[in-house]
Parts: structure tokens; sequence; C-alpha cells
DNA sequence: AGCCTGACTCGGA
DNA sequence: CTCCGAGCCAGGC
């Protein structure tokens, strides 16, 4: 199923990395499908939620994008500060192009 | 079957 | 850098 894959993905990522949306989806091998992985993430569970990493994906320009009511902008970057990635007021990445991880050159 | 929503992205101005 | 429009399609009804 999609959703499974998009997690299994997302599991890949390291500690203290992060990635946009549509790295995910590019590297499932459909770039265009972003949002889709967006919605993937949406739909994890409480209980899924701590066996993936959802809190490293933020949209391509390194800001926090989550809507959920479950959990929020807050949860998520404090889930990123937690592994020393700083997060701005504005719920932005700090140096997110050089936190930026690549699925395909995985040397971290 | 269709219809709607949504944790997105890209290109052009 | 910002703003806007169009494309994207899984999943729930």
């Amino acid at each position: 199923m999609w959703r499974d894959a998009v997690w299994h993905a997302v599991r890949l990522i390291p500690r203290s990395r992060v990635c946009a949306y549509s790295d995910v989806s590019a590297f499932l091998g459909h770039p265009a499908r972003a949002r889709q992985v967006g919605n993937a993430l949406g739909a994890l569970d409480l209980r899924s939620a701590e066996t993936v990493p959802w809190h490293r994906v933020v949209n391509v320009r390194g800001f926090i994008s989550i809507r959920g009511q479950i959990v929020g902008k807050d949860r998520q970057r404090a889930l990123l500060q937690a592994e020393e990635v700083e997060v701005d007021s504005a719920y932005q990445v700090v140096a997110f192009s050089s936190l930026r991880w690549s699925f395909f050159g995985r040397a971290g």
C-alpha cells in the first residue's frame, strides 16, 4: 500500500537530518506525489507515529507544514529540537539546505 | 462508480 | 524573495 511505502521510506531518514515531502515521493519513484506523502503521514495514528520519524519531513522550503489536530507544529518542532535540529519561531528549519538529507547519496 | 479534501510542488511574473 | 494557478492522486463516503 502507498502509505506503507511512504512510512518505510521515512524510516530511512537518519536522526538529526530532514527531508522534503518531494524527496520522499521522488525516492518512491513518483516525483509529483509530494502531496500524497503528506496524506500518508497524516494518516499515521499515535501508535505508528512512534515508529516513523515523521517529524523529519518538512516542505521543500524547510517549513513545518503539518495541519493535523492530534499533533501540531509545536510537537514537530519539539521533536526536531530534541535531536538538535534548530527550528525558528516561524517554524522553519534553520540551515535546512545543509541538513536536508538525500535518499540517493546515503552518506549522511 | 463519482466527488471532495488535503502534513505539496513547480513554473512564471 | 513573494504570489498565483495548475497539477498531483490516495482514501473515505
